[in-house]
DNA sequence: GATTTTTTGAGGTGCGCACCTCAAAAATGA
DNA sequence: TCATTTTTGAGGTGCGCACCTCAAAAAATC
């Protein structure tokens, strides 16, 4: 017997089919008794259920609904692309992915869509966000009402989310560190820290992170105060400027967040680039043209294409009570160099 | 009609059920004409077979053997354990993934095996070797005959594999020599390189990126001629000694093949650890605690996990005539440091 | 013990497809 | 033209499972 059925559960287990169909698909009416018994049996002779067999059954695609934040920075683009990709990807597999946009600045935005969200319409919901109380009872909720849900990129951890796909940014923010005090001499040097908004994706674990690399492997760098630019170039550009004229031996600069346009064309236009160690995040068209030209040491990213898949495989794992194969899920923080870009 | 079945092909073809089936699974005695209408229909409707019924149908487990080298580097007890991980992992999807080994040394040695592989017992195979003639041959016989085939880790270029699994290794070498280049200081330094034994698995290949980025990036560098171990623990210390002795100011070496324990050994031994960039390749148990004893400055690695699974997706991707997601297939030269480690 | 309720069994259907058989139709050759 | 070969159609079965119905058995209640 290469691989027990249904039916050889049943045998072994002295009940019929239907029966273990009651327990297998957790329907009422089965005495505790017996569903030990079947249990039991599923051990013994080393049961899984097919899944290929059992969504063919079910004729009912699983389906999954990805909740993005609207707006226009790269990284966010980068994301959306990749839902999309994936969404292509998987329809072979009876996976229904769908991209669902919400204002990411109200907090409110994403409850409502989320609480109209049943069990029965959707299987597995897919979020990227940032945690707030409306956000977290609203996945509370959803959660209650049995739809499996996961948290990409910024983890939900009060919200109780089934898993958080994504990369540990204080441990981004370490290797970021411990890169930068690589790359530079081994003399008192400066270094600059940038941010679009310290609220955003994790700036602050990044930033915590890199901190503690540079204390305990490299303290004679000075790492300075974040430069946030609050989403408006102009005023980055005119922070990064500040900056780098109060301090004379800035040898680094660690952007955690968005803006990497503005501050490579603010290098190249003080005739910098090259001179500085530059470590950003997240490949997105800048990040990858500053790598190829030169203008950028290295990038930390997360593979967006494995995140979303891997989100995909979590939840049908998640409803069909299987194990999650956790070395496939673990999303790597990469470092890349203009060598292994591509 | 959410998803167009094999009847509404049939319908869409206007031929029967019967015909759809001999253009689908490519049996004989169907005239051209008719094989064009199917496609054509298939187009048309936007047909997509469902690969789980289609398996499930089948009842056959999809049967791949994967050949890894005999012998008892760290490395290649890494690759068996990521072929025998996957094996468990992939079982429940109907794939039966079996471990072969071989005589590495012996060109004669896989070629056997080989030649026994005929398309009714086994689905695809998975090869990790250096190629030969007589490996070359067996290869193409194997195709011949019918069988889906992989290389993995190495290149197999002119035996007519269906796809090869992983890095392109001149694109390591180059990423480590930008990350060597990168560390170092400004000013005119050598570097040693070693291997295991130049032979073995692109060394050539790495040795030759490395010194272009080297060249390319950082002239003031000098890359001394490769040390190697000649699989010979004694060799390689006694060889790195005497590098070592001969120049004073190596800086850095380059670790491209095996060894690592030889050398980290002698270089805490000799008081250097700390002060020589050390950069290697793969992760090991050697490396990794390289790594977290801040021994080792950066590990190029692949994911030997993801190339596996990788692999098995590609040859039931050939079976199955279906497209292949070279965004996910492709595999990442990974830059490791302490801190990304896991 | 009789009645109600709960639990279990037997059986069937269909998901989308592969694979098989046999007969009918069409194309080909003489 | 007829015989032969090639191509096509009609139909069935089963993969492993979900889901449904109805009746029978067992347990719980009175």
């Amino acid at each position: 017997m290469l691989r027990p059925t249904i039916n050889d559960l049943a045998d072994a287990a002295g009940v019929s089919l239907a029966t273990v169909d009651r327990v297998l698909n957790s329907r009422p009416g089965v005495r505790q008794v017996t569903v030990d018994k079947v249990n039991h049996a599923i051990e013994n002779i080393g049961f899984v259920r097919d899944p290929f067999a059992a969504n063919l059954a079910r004729k009912r695609d699983f389906k999954v609904i990805a909740f993005v934040p609207k707006g226009d920075g790269q990284f966010l683009t980068e994301v959306c692309a990749a839902v999309e990709k994936t969404a292509k990807a998987v329809r072979a597999d009876r996976v229904d992915l769908v991209l669902q946009h919400f204002e990411g600045d109200d907090p409110h935005a994403l409850a409502g869509p989320l609480d109209l969200i049943t069990a029965e319409s959707v299987d597995g919901v897919v979020i990227m966000g940032l945690e707030t109380p409306p956000l977290r009872d609203a996945v509370r909720r959803l959660r209650a009402r049995g739809v499996a849900t996961v948290a990409i990129i910024s983890d939900l951890p009060n919200s109780g989310v089934d898993y958080f796909i994504g990369i540990n940014n204080l441990a981004a923010g370490r290797t970021a560190g411990a890169l930068m005090g690589k790359m530079l001499p081994a003399r008192p040097v400066k270094v600059a820290v940038m941010t679009s908004s310290l609220q955003a994706w994790d700036s602050l674990d990044r930033r915590l992170g890199f901190d503690r690399a540079i204390a305990e492997g490299f303290p004679q760098i000075e790492v300075l105060a974040t430069v946030e630019g609050h989403d408006d170039p102009a005023i980055l550009e005119a922070a990064l400027r500040r900056v780098l004229a109060a301090h004379a031996d800035v040898q680094g600069v660690y952007s955690m967040g968005g803006g990497n346009r503005v501050l490579l064309g603010l290098l190249a236009q003080m005739g910098l680039t090259g001179k500085i160690r530059i470590i950003a995040h997240e490949l997105t068209e800048t990040t990858r043209d500053g790598l190829r030209r030169d203008q950028l040491d290295a990038v930390i990213t997360q593979d967006l294409g494995h995140i979303v898949r891997s989100a995909i495989r979590t939840l049908r794992a998640t409803r069909d009570q299987r194990p999650i194969s956790a070395e496939q899920e673990r999303i790597r923080i990469e470092i890349l160099v203009k060598d292994n870009l591509d």
